[in-house]
DNA sequence: TTTCATGATTGGTATTACCAATAGAAGAAC
DNA sequence: GTTCTTCTATTGGTAATACCAATCATGAAA
């Protein structure tokens, strides 16, 4: 074997994977948020600044930010004092996620909801399992303003109640991933739904609301559970014979 | 209320909301996209030509495509023939976002494991649900390949091949957005394990894999999830001290 | 004290130029 | 004619420069 020799599969190199530029600008900016030396409301320095130090064209420091702001992880306010600056973690990215591959066919909207449906069910569940009748607090403010909603027949606070009361119903799990994936399913939901929101009748609504409260103070933790159903399901119907 | 009146509260006007160019295209593509014109596989203009067709500068095309990319809609090729294409859906995306929420402290790692957990009972209780045996044909040569992968001592594969695993059971739900969720979820927990996939026994994985698939086979669904459940305790355990 | 102008900072966009990888085409060697 | 090599056009990746536009602190002016 000799450095002359012919050979129709040579040596296997190491793929050397070459990176491009502004991919490991995002990767050094990752590690430091990963070390802890970026945190949450911390701020960038500035885009010619980030670039002189990385030695790479803005150009190169700008595409990185675009991949760090789709991501949630930072947020650019322009003007004096500006910059990027390190972000709070949101439900919206996971929203967008779901969303896209929607888009591409690679979930079915109707699976989505089944999903949703299966989740808020499993919540409840948990909640059960703790075998102590939750704090109510924040769903019985959360039902007033509700009743205030619906008579104000203010339908974009209704949405935002809506949104409020499912995070509210995973908050009492205490489980931050469960909040989220919520939070983001309830998004989307509310994406598709749009203008339909109003097509719910407020009674059947209110009293949907209320006897779930009401199951869950009693500990009929199965009976809430039933009716969350029902009222999903409700939510649901249509939704998936349009697209 | 003539137009020379001085006002310090003067009309409030529609905020305008003034996108950046680079999002107009990011939303012109995705338009497209979701009205068909786009279909995976399909390729999108040059940069140059795009930019020429939408009156911006390459700059402002690149910062979307960047984007597009991120999210996992396009994928982009270099050289002749190459370009931005669509893409096909995948799991990685959920999965990074997961992870820049636990990087921002958003969400625990332990939080994370036990949904993981619950989300894979969940699907147990669905397939038990459905009250007919399922086809175990795809769980079974998985087993056949993970003792393979574990006689081989090949650790890569055994990592790929507990991914499969995972994806199988999700498959009989036949619920895309539960696939999708659990492809996710496994691949993020695969990347904080890492280097410690070697630690378990192969025996007890082997055991514990032999004994879900066989209560499945007999209709055993709660048996299954107890087993299911031990095992994903055993994975996680040590995995939440660290971060 | 309040209001307004100003200027410096910083992100957003445009333009130009060149490098580097890729795949097909053309040509050379057999 | 077949196979291999080389060439070349296409296209993404990077750099550099210039200018616009929004923002906020500062200080002047009323």
């Amino acid at each position: 074997m000799t450095a002359t020799t012919r050979r129709t599969e040579p040596l296997v190199f190491e793929p050397v994977k070459q990176n491009r530029n502004f991919e490991v600008v995002v990767q050094v900016v990752r590690d430091k948020m990963m070390r802890g030396e970026l945190q949450p409301g911390d701020k960038l320095p500035p885009e010619r600044e980030l670039a002189k130090q990385l030695d790479v064209s803005r150009n190169v420091v700008r595409e990185a930010l675009r991949i760090l702001e789709n991501a949630g992880l930072v947020v650019t306010k322009k003007g004096a004092y500006g910059g990027a600056f390190v972000s709070e973690g949101s439900a919206t990215q996971m929203s967008q996620v779901l969303s896209d591959l929607i888009m591409l066919n690679a979930i079915k909207v109707s699976d989505l909801c089944e999903a949703r449906t299966l989740l808020l069910e499993m919540i409840i569940d948990q909640i059960k399992r703790r075998e102590s009748i939750p704090d109510l607090t924040a769903l019985d403010a959360n039902l007033a303003e509700t009743e205030e909603a619906v008579a104000a027949r203010d339908s974009a606070r209704r949405v935002a109640v809506a949104r409020d009361f499912y995070h509210q119903i995973a908050e009492l799990t205490g489980n931050t991933a469960l909040v989220y994936t919520t939070d983001a399913q309830t998004e989307l939901t509310q994406t598709f739904l749009q203008f339909r929101i109003g097509d719910m009748a407020p009674e059947v609504l209110l009293n949907s609301r209320r006897s779930f409260i009401e199951h869950l103070r009693a500990g009929r933790f199965d009976e809430a559970k039933e009716e969350l159903r029902a009222h999903l399901d409700r939510v649901h119907t249509g939704l998936w014979d349009r697209s």
